[in-house]
DNA sequence: TTCCGACAGTGGGGTCGCAAT
DNA sequence: ATTGCGACCCCACTATCGGAA
């Protein structure tokens, strides 16, 4: 097939907004599409790379080649240039991606030029990923939609089980089963407000201690074990004592959940800096483990012995957790009967967040693992700070911001009278409000360029956030987590803005 | 008819590893 | 030795579609 018609095809699903229409243009071309091209075309609609990711990004890609002016690559050929892109490391490597990355774009036309961009630096904007390709997978081949869904989930790999679905049809999906040693796409959390709000909706549940590491999905079988991250990135040979632990468990073949987490000497948690950092480290483990050890707590169990636990009530999972997993090694939680309950589960927060925790996850005692979905029936629930900042600037947005003064640099008041910039947000704005900030900041703009609009310090901005981090970036050493804008406050002048010196006293765990 | 679940989009900061400088 | 880039951890929130209630 040739990469024309893929272009061609995406264009039309980012020119309609219609999701059911979308669905249609996919499933037409998936059945139009040969065995061989099967393991491309879907992935690529889904709006990823089979491989990957290969190594280029936004600055590599930059470098502007002239176009072709035939439409005569094939996805194929395509893929096989890619391929072999991604293969490459050493010295001289980025020179010779750089090179080759040329050479496809000056193969390909304009159109496809603008298609590939998106593809290889993940942002097709088409407004249908992995979900909506799951869609059209199961329109074209005329398998139930559900099933598609799960097989997908328990394969982890959209690509694997439309390869199936193509060549041997919907009855290809029994193949899909949940199996040790083969990762499941991991059951996320929604947010809610406050404790009462997540009891009342879920009422009998279990309230349950959110550790601030890396989510970790462990399998054994036998004497092997291996480690996953939630995107199911094997990363078993970066925690070695992770697995030690899991094969002194009385059990020898099963699926854990659970979150990894570095304690100190006193027991409390590390940052969550301090957690990833270690993680991550690929190069010395042993030296890293050292310095660092991580202890994995589990939360949920999807396989003992060969027994899918999946649909089963979270209940009797976590009783077959409890048999499987000693308690230290075990997530703390509280059982709530219900509303008329929530004393406890209050004061389980309270605890919680006393011994160092992030806050809660509350959870529906009746409801099976969601593998891949974010349910409903899992509700984290963690305090949320406020701060009044004062715009420093702010840059044009992107895609559907595009236009639009978008991503606020904020400022906290110094001691000097000046502002420290704390950190960037864009989130949290609805359409009016990036409408009206479009206006107002271009009215107090002393500097602007084609990135970003510098203004004079007037406008006072209340901004929610999880938390202080340490930066090397901004200038007061503290960077905010996860900052999103509440509103505007237009009764508040700039001098009664928040101070650094308050926000750091607020925040005595973080030193700059 | 209204409500709500699921998705996609829009990017944030930090850290590590690797190649280039 | 330092710098820049890309990958991958953590993530909040809004708009929209379309099925459920």
């Amino acid at each position: 097939m040739l990469l024309t018609r893929l272009a061609h095809v995406s264009q039309e699903i980012a020119a309609t907004s219609a999701r059911s229409r979308k669905i249609t243009l996919l499933a037409e071309l998936f059945r139009d599409a040969e065995a061989d091209d099967v393991p491309i075309v879907i992935p690529y609609l889904a709006g990823r790379l089979p491989q990957g990711r290969l190594g280029i990004g936004w600055k590599v890609l930059s470098h502007q080649v002239e176009p072709a002016a035939e439409p005569t690559l094939t996805v194929r050929e395509v893929d096989a240039r890619l391929t072999a892109l991604g293969k490459l490391s050493g010295p001289g490597s980025q020179a010779e991606r750089t090179r080759l990355v040329g050479e496809l774009m000056s193969a390909a036309t304009e159109h496809e030029q603008r298609f590939l961009f998106g593809l290889i630096t993940g942002e097709v904007r088409q407004g249908a990923l992995d979900a909506v390709a799951m869609e059209g997978l199961a329109q074209a081949t005329e398998a139930p939609p559900a099933d598609v869904r799960r097989a997908v989930m328990l394969a982890g790999s959209l690509q694997q089980v439309a390869q199936a679905l193509l060549t041997d049809g919907p009855q290809s999906l029994a193949r899909f089963r949940l199996t040790v040693g083969r990762p499941v796409l991991p059951m996320l959390a929604h947010t809610a407000s406050s404790v009462s709000e997540a009891v009342d909706k879920l009422g009998a549940c279990a309230v349950e201690e959110k550790l601030d590491g890396i989510r970790v999905q462990v399998h054994r079988d036998g004497d092997s074990v291996r480690l996953y991250t939630r995107t199911l990135d094997d990363i078993t040979d970066r925690l070695p004592e992770v697995t030690a632990a899991a094969l002194e468990l009385r059990g020898d073949r099963f699926i854990l959940d659970g979150e990894v987490i570095s304690f100190d000497s006193e027991g409390r948690p590390r940052s969550f800096q301090e957690t990833a950092g270690r993680v991550g480290s690929r190069t010395d483990v042993a030296k890293a483990a050292k310095e660092i050890p991580v202890s994995p707590v589990f939360f949920d169990v999807l396989s003992v012995d060969g027994r899918d636990l999946l649909d089963l009530p979270f209940s009797e999972r976590h009783a077959e957790l409890a048999r499987l997993v000693p308690e230290p090694m075990r997530v703390r939680r509280a059982l709530v009967s219900g509303s008329e309950d929530l004393p406890r589960a209050e004061g389980f927060l309270t605890e919680t967040l006393g011994r160092g925790h992030e806050g809660v996850v509350v959870k529906a005692l009746d409801a099976p693992y969601s593998a891949g979905r974010r349910g409903a029936s899992w509700l984290k629930v963690k305090p949320v700070h406020t701060l009044d900042l004062v715009v420093l600037a702010a840059e044009w947005g992107h895609g559907r911001r595009t236009g639009k003064l978008s991503n606020l640099h904020l400022g906290a008041r110094t001691a000097d009278g000046g502002f420290a910039m704390l950190g960037k947000t864009f989130k949290g704005m609805t359409d009016a409000m990036l409408t009206w900030q479009t206006e107002r900041l271009q009215q107090l703009a002393v500097r602007s360029d084609d990135w970003v609009v510098t203004v004079r310090p007037e406008l006072v901005v209340e901004i929610a956030y999880d938390g202080l981090q340490r930066s090397t970036r901004y200038p007061a050493g503290v960077t905010l987590r996860f900052a999103r804008v509440v509103r505007y406050r237009e009764d508040k002048r700039p001098e009664e803005a928040d101070t650094v010196e308050t926000l750091l006293a607020a925040h005595p765990e973080v030193r700059p």
